[in-house]
DNA sequence: AGTGGTTTTGCAATCGATTACAATTCCGTT
DNA sequence: AACGGAATTGTAATCGATTGCAAAACCACT
């Protein structure tokens, strides 16, 4: 009976109960036309008439049909995938960034791959590999760290797009989301002074770091511009974390002529060096008055609510994508650098200095 | 001179300076053996010599090749990729638990795809349809909520693996890793009465969910152990924010028999509570003590800091990762429950009764 | 040199879609 | 009825790897 000639043969071993998914071809059987026809109609291509489309539909369904995902994209040679990779995954200043992200993404049809560094240039450089690979048609990057001498940077080549989203990458033309820090430091101290304080000590984040930097500098433009001096120690170098941010407060009020006022540079530090300051017996704001940054969802209820910058999130985030977009589809090639406005929250860790 | 039939070609629009990846037929030519070797040399295969190895490695970093992996994910029938599904991407406290699935899924070569739900049945049921369309070889499934009748559900559906973590899905044979949240909600109020407090209150989570209602178990079950009534508006019904908590705590406070003390179904709650507390002038824990639940990372640097139940985030998505591997490659098929240790980790939220 | 066995290698099929191009159908005109 | 052009459909190439099987190379031992 079977005439064709016994070709080699998978032994296609299919499970008893192991109900093999449906492919493009079965559809195609059961529609009773061509796979071509079946892909098209489903891609809702102009190219096929209103009858054949519904017979496709109707098979496609009654079959339960979904497209196979990864031989799509290795036909199309895309993955929809985009790259979030940030320096530690539970920061939770991340976490409206990612829904942001998120939320762009979903609706363009992507979907999202972490990536988390932890500072290891290792990791930081598998991350950009997997651009490479395609694993990922574009990347939102927000450690800062750029594999020095990576293919993908490499001037025209193939350069899977890049986004920098928060932080700063220098000597690259890559397009950037960020804040203006140093105006936003800037304005968080002017507050303090317009509220009368002059012994006012900056909680510094790590200095190598662009970010602490531009806080810093912020920080010192406005004490310049006042015309204050700022002693030797007011200007103790923490790590982000609320632990940092108790012993600089320690160092800050174990001298002489302590601070009235301090600025951390995030707003967990800022935590710290309050709890510090209840553990002296001193009381926010009226012995010291504290600004933080940053505007973490905890903030509003901590007590005393912290006064703040805030940054815009979830804009950063949507921004950042979206601009991700923009340039995977080609609508935008020139790196572009967008910057978002901050705001500075007042809340009741600030009040006027003491006589 | 070329002799091969002129076979439809494509046009091979290589844009000039978009140097094309290299391939695997790139190196094939370069090394001077068959693409089969290439490929089984570069997987470490036992089928090739040392010598053609070296030729083959040789070549392939000299080109600078990566696998493409979409056509290797397509041929080997596996995304290498898992989806981590939650309610909602901005709340603080799976952080770590993404943190600790990570690092396994890393190790293993996975990546990690991030859905997020917002309780929306829709999205809910597009993501396992992801499952379904092979984006990823399984799920960590933090929502509780499962599509009715969807597909993967369907017994002997080739069902791709899923594990449920924090949640729990009732009547459905699915890997679970989960607290004893009964016991542990048990387990706070007993403490709170071995400090000698007698009316002690619950702010509940949303009751409909299974979490809510376990933890409210566990609180009545410790207090009809110690012989107590519960009167009727000491358990009023939050929504897990800091602002419901403030309420809550408000209605407590707003009747006649306050509690002395308050156990609220997670920490932002507890926050919101011990704000309101204080706006009222009242002492934490002074005069009312405060017990939370989850542990965030914030707890411990609040002022007061929280006594709360400590979960252990980064452990649970360890082990929710770890059984989805073992699931995914059949080194375990019964679906198991792993249940992981509280503990609670007391504060300065909490004191004696007040007398 | 011939034999049998074990390693290495190469050929070509395969994964499941998309799509260029060819082939067919349809439809209005002459 | 024949024709021309547009609208649909089908055939088969393609994406870039992995891998079953066959062929080739190698080796030891008569």
């Amino acid at each position: 009976m079977t005439s064709a000639p016994a070709a080699r043969r998978r032994t296609g071993k299919t499970k008893a109960g192991m109900n093999q998914r449906t492919k493009i071809k079965d559809i195609a059987r059961v529609a009773g036309v061509s796979t071509a026809t079946v892909s098209r109609a489903l891609s809702d291509s102009s190219l096929v008439t209103e009858a054949t489309r519904e017979k496709v539909r109707e098979a496609a369904s009654q079959l339960n049909y979904r497209a196979n995902v990864r031989a799509r994209n290795l036909r199309i040679q895309k993955s929809m995938a985009v790259l979030l990779v940030v320096r530690n995954m539970s920061n939770p200043f991340y976490l409206e960034i990612f829904k942001g992200v998120e939320a762009i993404a979903r609706a363009a049809g992507y979907v999202l791959l972490m990536g988390n560094t932890e500072d290891d240039p290792e990791r930081e450089a598998e991350y950009f590999d997997m651009l490479h690979d395609g694993q990922a048609d574009g990347m939102i990057l927000m450690t800062g760290a750029v594999p020095s001498d990576h293919v993908v940077l490499r001037p025209a080549s193939g350069l899977a797009p890049i986004v920098v989203a928060l932080e700063a990458v220098e000597d690259c033309d890559l397009a950037h989301v960020q804040i203006d820090n140093r105006a936003a430091a800037k304005e968080a101290v002017n507050y303090l002074l317009s509220l009368g304080h002059r012994r006012i000590a900056h909680i510094c984040g790590p200095l190598p770091e662009i970010l602490g930097r531009l806080r810093l500098d912020g920080y010192r433009t406005a004490m310049a511009e006042a015309g204050l001096e700022i002693p030797d120690h007011y200007e103790p170098v923490g790590d982000y974390s609320s632990q940092s941010g108790r012993e600089c407060c320690a160092s800050l009020f174990d001298r002489d002529e302590p601070p009235t006022a301090i600025f951390a540079a995030n707003d967990e530090m800022a935590f710290g060096a309050i709890g510090e300051l209840r553990r002296r017996g001193l009381s926010v704001p009226e012995d010291v008055s504290v600004v933080g940054f940053d505007n973490l969802f905890i903030s509003e209820s901590y007590s005393p609510a912290l006064t703040t910058v805030n940054q815009p999130r979830i804009e950063i985030g949507q921004t950042a994508m979206t601009m991700l977009l923009d340039i995977i589809s080609a609508r935008q090639s020139t790196p572009q650098t967008i910057e978002m406005p901050t705001e500075l929250v007042v809340r009741q860790s600030t009040g006027p200095a003491p006589l």
